[in-house]
DNA sequence: ACAAAAGTGTTTTACCTACACCCATGG
DNA sequence: CCATGGGTGTAGGTAAAACACTTTTGT
């Protein structure tokens, strides 16, 4: 073993997830009560300290994994936060990840190890240390980038309609579509598969189901979806 | 004093600089030969150690003032580095942000510290650790960002022509511009103030020089820019 | 006068928006 | 049979791409 450099100090390496999911009405973020001090019982992200052999993506797998009880989750790494005394115990910086999550896969039994409760993103409880401008950075970050990248559908379930999808772009991007425009302009992406069920919940005639086509999409992650207007407003 | 958390490792915690600059003809980057071990003598990033009282921000401004003896640089975020591996003396996560700054601001006089050099992003040595893949992932967040928002000013000097900004726009996009349309997009933003005097160094006709409408620009940071074919394409 | 870069004009095409309209069906 | 959301058609405007053309001036 080399020696050590002699400059710098060693700190805790955190990483804290902002967990998106979609009810079919809004957005929404996972939280937790901290279940240990400082701010025991406060709402906060889920998070949890790199391991000596693990890397930060790593870490946050982990963490969502037993937050969830989910793998393969899309995750994002958006952000690091290192203001000294953003933890009032020890120096430590935290890591920021955005995950997007099918909020139907997210198993309620493992909820209340965590007492975690899903919020809509346009009101959720003030949160500890930090965390509400690791929201709001997420936030931004979430919309930069599916203003581009056909990432939302990772918030959907396997079966969705255009409409819920309309609902969705709406509550992220905080805006009006057309309903018209919108509908051409997601079907002409050549992303999605008709369905023949329809969903009547929401109307008598009904909409049509769609599927993603995995396969279109894998090819096509890094490419267009000039779905939202003013995609230069952002961020 | 609270006790600290119990679990957890502590870590090193490090910034790399990626600094931009450009010479009016190609993008380049600054890149150091290192002065210690290991890799002693190599090509790397310009980085440090983030102290104990300090940001990750301050110590990114402190570590490029030492080695341009620049204030006020342009500094941006961009990925956190956490490879276990990554450095092989002791476990060290690497903060990146990128830099723009006036090349011609740059005191060559305080270049021989470190042995400071500037490379075309096209064709730079290979660098020490994960140092290639820092700078990989800086160009293209450079590119996204650059694509909707006018940062690239910040790597050109007061006065400028507008083909010079061509060639910086198709260095940093790596693909070419129709010269007309893009004079015209770039004069349609009113970023530009037109001087009496031009650059006769490159025609005999001369380009005219322009300089940032300051006050324009701050007020249009977040503001368009649809220069890029593509923007789309990039990410 | 001519070469070469700077800068202007113009045509074509693509697409985005807005909005009118038709469709399906449960009550 | 009508109210309600789902979905299609279409006219008009805007802007971007392509490229021809004019300007300027050192040699």
């Amino acid at each position: 073993m080399r020696k050590k450099y002699s400059v710098g100090t060693k700190m805790k390496v955190a990483v804290d997830c902002i967990v998106f999911g979609f009810d079919g009405n809004r957005l929404k973020i996972l939280l937790i009560k901290r279940g240990f001090q400082p701010e025991k019982g406060k709402w906060s992200l889920m998070g949890g300290f790199v391991n000596k052999d693990e890397s930060a993506e790593d870490a946050a797998k982990r963490v969502l994994k037993k937050l969830t009880g989910l793998d393969g989750i899309y995750l994002e790494q958006f952000h690091t936060f290192t203001r000294p005394d953003r933890d009032p115990v020890q120096r430590t910086i935290s890591i920021g990840y955005f995950a997007l999550i099918d909020i139907n896969k997210y198993k309620d039994s493992l909820h209340d190890n965590f007492k975690a409760h899903w919020f809509p993103i346009k009101e959720f409880p003030s949160l500890i240390f930090d965390h509400n401008e690791m929201v709001m950075m997420a936030q931004n970050r979430l919309q930069y980038k599916a203003a581009s990248h056909s990432i939302l559908f990772e918030l959907l379930p396997e079966k969705f309609t255009i409409p819920m999808l309309q609902t969705l772009f709406e509550d992220v991007f905080n805006t009006v579509f057309d309903k018209g425009n919108f509908s051409r302009k997601m079907l002409s992406t050549n992303l999605l598969i008709k369905l023949k069920e329809k969903d009547k919940s929401n109307s008598k005639k009904g909409a049509f189901y769609y599927k993603l086509d995995r396969k279109h999409y894998q090819q096509n992650l890094h490419k267009i979806l000039k779905l939202v207007p003013n995609p230069n407003d952002l961020l």
